[in-house]
DNA sequence: CTGAAAGCGCTTACAG
DNA sequence: CTGAAAGCGCTTACAG
């Protein structure tokens, strides 16, 4: 009857005893079942766990139940603000459903992701959620077939593979759309290199000739700050360029505004500018972005959804969830948000 | 010695079941010990591991060895660059250590964050990096004792912790005194509401007075972007304001630009700025922050050192790590970075 | 060099 | 309503 002072762990076998039950009646009472417990047994349980300070060993629980009510999630940069707002919403969304999120970071190499996959598996976790860097991720060999795979943030349907994404045909769409209601006629794209990302590409285009305006100028560069500087550099340098520009990221447009700057260009006075993402970062560059929103909350729910429902009656469903415009000053509408 | 077909997870048994071996001598080629292994049998044994894809139950591992080879990190918002920044650069001294990182996000609530300290203990870490929002973190009653604890992002001494953190009030004296070099004279401070930066507001002030400058105007707002552009407003309306600001966070410095710029006022041409920490987003306003920066890195690999020397030598040991001041052109410098 | 056995902490079917 | 027992997958001291 006395509390242990050793530093082991309390286990439910020092709660049994400070209690005068057996183990399973612990458990019992930790579950709420499956058997039932006498009411003044269980306040006398109760009280012993809430004195003694114990919580169930997870360790022991995953081994027994075969679910560590943890669900991994792989992004290729943690630090790039899409992916730390995405895993921030994962997080949530798993919260909400009782789950933990083991967060794994695979630098935006193909071979860490094959390896982050390997041990969250080995981890027991219930589902992986993968945003991954490549196009057509290679999952199949990696992981142990039983635990459940979504892709998220892919816009395409992958075989054998639950996918999650925004709808960004529509939404680069309805970006460039926003641009031509202003009255611009001539209309940049700034475009990350991947293959993923076509489809922003190809929402361009397609207001540009639904609108009978021919292809602006495209730069491609890389997917970060660093990458829309240059690629302002290249489209803006000696006074020429358009007029406006749709760009495929935020951070892009971050750094497209640091070059317009440089080059004594005011946005959206010389350069309208919208771009796709709508980090909180976005929110306050000078002038603010206005941004084609990619609904992060809605698409984490989905994630955790589709991962956590075992029975996967379509494993090739592509789940598109429609982007927003974000209207700020950038584009030149002068809205502030 | 056929390949199982069931979706279970491949176990040991199956594996020494393939090889023809025991449970045990798989134990032992996949740790390389503790006993000796004829090499025709350890390589049946690797073998068998390459084709059934065996890795070994972590949650079984971590039950019999009582370790998870797992560290607990907590922070307050992931989705502040600052903290994403710093679990990226945890992850990455775990991992050269041979650790993962389970990463847990208390969304800076105090009640939250003591109930994720709890199920990190319940899920058996082997550490805990604690970032908290407190000043004085009630860690105490909340976590196994067994599980060792550090304190990152912390300035002063904590009874019974060991903490990290960077020397903030001698990197806050070494960037107003860069503005001082400049020479400005009157030298504003924003400045976050939270007991814990009190040295960056320490080291703003003994930069001037060992100047013989007058102290500046001080403006309190919130630990974010908008409360930085708050700040703005009110320390530079109506033509107002001093002539430099020394601001305590990047992301405070982020919205007070945004003010200058609805303002109508250029920085540094009007207001010459400074701010702490150094996130990747302060590389890319306009102009460019000139930032004390926090070496993430480093703090990171002492917090990941500190929390696995299980001896402990000296619980109240306080680690000032230096910052390191990283010119840009909101001083008045305009170096490119 | 190899294997049988105990035990980490837990849950749950089974017996009482 | 309560308890004794099996077993999840693993590691490792012990015996051979």
């Amino acid at each position: 009857m006395s509390v242990p002072t050793n530093p082991r762990a309390v286990t439910r076998a020092d709660v049994a005893r400070y209690a005068g039950v057996s183990t399973s009646v612990v458990s019992y009472v930790v579950h709420d079942g499956p058997r039932p417990v006498a009411a003044e047994t269980a306040a006398r349980v109760r009280e012993a766990i809430r004195v003694l300070g114990y919580r169930p060993n997870a360790s022991a629980q995953a081994l027994r139940t075969g679910s560590s009510k943890m669900l991994g999630l792989i992004v290729p940069e943690l630090d790039n603000p899409f992916w730390s707002e995405l895993a921030v919403a994962v997080t949530h969304a798993a919260a909400a459903r009782g789950y933990d999120v083991l967060i794994a970071n695979s630098d935006g190499d193909a071979q860490q992701e094959r390896e982050r996959l390997r041990t969250l598996s080995a981890r027991q976790v219930d589902g992986i959620i993968v945003t991954s860097i490549m196009t057509h991720p290679d999952l199949s060999s990696t992981t142990d077939p039983g635990i459940p795979m979504v892709l998220l943030n892919t816009f395409f349907e992958v075989p054998e593979y639950a996918s999650i994404g925004v709808d960004a045909l529509r939404g680069a769409r309805e970006g460039t759309q926003h641009l031509i209601d202003h009255g611009y006629r001539e209309i940049g794209l700034v475009m990350g290199h991947t293959g993923s990302m076509e489809l922003r590409e190809q929402g361009w285009m397609q207001a540009l000739r639904a609108a009978g305006l021919p292809d602006g100028p495209i730069v491609r560069c890389s997917f970060d700050r660093a990458g829309g500087y240059e690629a302002g550099l290249r489209m803006f340098d000696g006074g020429a360029g358009p007029r406006a520009v749709f760009v495929s990221s935020d951070l892009q447009a971050v750094g497209l505004l640091r070059a317009l700057y440089e080059l004594g260009l005011r946005a959206p006075d010389d350069v309208a500018v919208v771009s796709f993402d709508g980090v909180a970062e976005a929110d306050y560059t000078n002038p603010q972005l206005t941004v084609v929103r990619q609904p992060v909350e809605a698409m984490a729910a989905a994630a955790v959804d589709r991962v956590l429902a075992r029975e996967d009656p379509d494993a090739h469903h592509l789940d598109l969830v429609p982007a927003e415009l974000v209207l700020g000053a950038s584009c030149g509408c002068d809205v502030r948000r």
